[in-house]
DNA sequence: CTACATGCAAAGGGTTTGCACGACA
DNA sequence: TGTCGTGCAAACCCTTTGCATGTAG
């Protein structure tokens, strides 16, 4: 499950000038860290980034690795798959819908809409896999927080 | 945050039928669980579920909270936001893109598709706060997965 | 040299499980 | 009455935090 050289590169740069600009100390963890993350298709848990940078860093430390994935989403140079410390959340609704999820506060509301409801799987996801069905997730900030941060 | 009577009732008949189907028993704390996740709109988590089932019964412990909703799950009856007993997982893949998801084992592969990437978010959504960006989810189950069912 | 990053270990929070008691069919 | 569901508490796992040591700038 590896990219491309040349794109792996590209995603690596931009990290790393990421963190330049940020100020931060380019240690030798961090760096190992960033290698793994840019270069893993499969959205690897912090564990698996962990053992990846332990055959390079035996000393490494999964609170590291931790602390260094937190820091890479906070600077926006990376990003999780769901929503960040989510616990496990419940919905009554069987109907098709989908959701717009605030991402300062994790609310999520639902909304209708036909069109979204019939989208076509493209050709290259059926390859994947058997679809089941297709949800959209409108990602924002919704009114409450936006009116929170502004003041 | 609760939805129109009706629609509760709907719901609520649902879920009742799935469970009789399933030969479960129809408890007192397992009906009491149904009514708090079928009416609530807001994608409680189970705590919350928990908290408000406690008022009508106040005996009820977490842990049957908690089995009742993944029996519910396991049913179809609900769904869950998410994936189900997902750790955080992080994605070095900064471009727009979309993602394959697999019920069963939880793999996420990334696609991209630049008609998916320009969805129009509809106006009710706009009235939820400020969007940032649209992704698209497809939910299936992968090659692996259906590979190892059908055997 | 000094502030910041690391490793260790222990705590924390959400979720699950084993077991004996209690309740539905 | 027998089987299944419940409550309790402890275990479990993933993640975070405090502190002393190490290291990049």
């Amino acid at each position: 499950m590896e990219i491309k050289p040349d794109e792996l590169q590209r995603r690596l740069h931009h990290i790393k000038e990421g963190l330049k600009d940020a100020g931060v100390k380019l240690t030798h963890q961090r760096l190992e860290i960033c290698l793994e993350v840019a270069r893993a298709s499969n959205h690897p848990d912090a564990e698996s980034v962990f053992a990846g940078v332990r055959q390079r860093v035996p000393t490494i430390s999964l609170d590291t690795v931790y602390r260094t994935l937190w820091l890479l989403l906070n600077l926006k140079l990376i990003n999780t798959l769901g929503i960040p410390r989510e616990r496990m959340r419940f919905d009554g609704n069987i109907a098709p819908h989908h959701h717009f999820v605030c991402i300062k506060c994790g609310e999520a509301r639902d909304f209708y809409n036909k069109e979204f409801d019939h989208l076509p799987a493209p050709d290259d996801v059926k390859a994947y896999g058997i679809v089941q069905k297709i949800q959209v997730e409108v990602r924002g900030i919704c009114l409450q927080c936006s009116k929170a941060t502004s003041q």
